[in-house]
DNA sequence: GGCATTTGACCAGC
DNA sequence: GCTGGTCAAATGCC
């Protein structure tokens, strides 16, 4: 019970101090010629900080439902651990917010499904293709007009459902305000040996998949589904929780994530982006706009499991929804286009750079 | 031929 | 009765 007040309260006080810091980095940005849109991320995110904490403040729901919420956003893998039975944070369909929900399973027709569900918004640049590259093997098996959405909703399930057993679906739904973001819902947990790939599949031919000993199964499934979300150029945003569709600006580079080298790094402003020295670090040493994109990444021992230790810090929905939400900036330029305000740094001096899974 | 997609039908929940 | 989710036959592609 006590360390339950403790969650909250720390959470609390996270999402305001986050607020603070952001208010005065805009501040700061407001004696500056910075853009309009800078401003507005950063009010966004002032506004992201005390809607969260007024959320905590206000919710009668139990201390397991905020944790539950607090982990919504890395549920932005759909892998995650993710379980939660009937929060009410879950609005029904008229209410739109269905990020987790119990899936009943009682029905003859409606088979079994696991317990939990998880959504996430796709953009993808080009706005023709859908977001089909997740990292898994999916087998569409129906389509559907959706009442009251411009766009039908598509079906998926594993491709080795039938072969593995694995019971795993996704739907996509395109965006009626945006075509070119979908919102993928995920039920059930992947069973399959795809569960276990710590390494993302070629995106050609055969599809195979070689199994990764080495990595925690969810780490593993977390970067795959970065990386492949990414991997086309995606932008990817959870929604909201608590108000809607408000997103980050942000920009990933249009770059191959077939290989996890430094093209990796650019899943770290996820991680990066709550802790906000590190975020600065991050966007001062490797967002540089003036920087060739040659150079957005200078460390190459800036790897994948760097990116995991920074992963297992998050733990607060301030951590996630800064990380996930965020919002296309579609350009032409192969360079892409980072909306943040790039402010000189303040690296704490007592931050353990030599931790472990950090520079490793 | 094997596999994936399409699409109309079926079913259960509301 | 309407709607969403799933099934399964038909079809297409490699």
């Amino acid at each position: 019970m006590e360390s339950d007040w403790s969650w909250e309260h720390n959470t609390l006080i996270n999402e305001l101090i986050q607020g603070m810091e952001v208010a005065r980095k805009l501040k700061e940005d407001l004696r500056m010629p910075y853009s309009v849109d800078t401003r507005d991320l950063l009010v966004q995110r002032i506004l992201s900080s005390y809607e969260k904490a007024l959320l905590i403040l206000r919710s009668n729901a139990s201390t397991s439902e905020l944790q539950a919420m607090s982990q919504t956003t890395t549920a932005l893998l759909p892998e995650s651990p993710l379980s939660v039975h009937g929060s009410p944070l879950h609005e029904d369909a008229d209410g739109g917010i269905k990020d987790h929900k119990e899936v009943k399973h009682h029905s003859k027709k409606r088979k079994i499904t696991p317990k939990w569900m998880d959504q996430v918004r796709v953009s993808c640049e080009s706005g023709l293709e859908g977001p089909h590259e997740d990292g898994y093997n999916w087998r569409k098996y129906g389509q559907k007009d959706i009442l009251g959405a411009k766009y039908p909703r598509s079906y998926y399930r594993c491709t080795f459902r039938n072969t593995q057993g694995c019971w795993a679906t996704k739907q996509v739904q395109r965006s009626d305000e945006d075509p070119t973001i979908f919102d993928i819902t995920y039920k059930g947990k992947h069973t399959c040996s795809q569960g276990n790939n710590a390494i993302l599949p070629p995106k050609s031919a055969n599809k195979q998949v070689k199994p990764h000993s080495n990595i925690d199964i969810h780490h593993a499934q977390a970067s795959q589904e970065y990386l492949a979300m990414f991997r086309n150029t995606l932008s990817v945003s959870t929604d909201k929780v608590d108000n809607g569709d408000m997103a980050y600006p942000f920009t990933f580079p249009s770059t191959s994530f077939g290989s996890m080298k430094q093209e990796n790094l650019s899943l770290i402003p996820f991680a990066l982006e709550n802790q906000s020295f590190l975020s600065d670090l991050y966007q001062t040493h490797l967002l540089s706009p003036t920087t060739p994109e040659s150079n957005y990444f200078p460390s190459p021992t800036f790897q994948m499991d760097g990116f995991d230790g920074i992963y297992n810090k998050l733990h607060s929905e301030s951590d996630i929804n800064e990380i996930i939400s965020t919002n296309t900036s579609a350009t032409n330029s192969p360079i892409p286009e980072f909306n943040f305000s790039l402010d000189p740094v303040e690296i704490d001096p007592n931050f353990p750079f030599n931790t472990p899974g950090f520079f490793s």
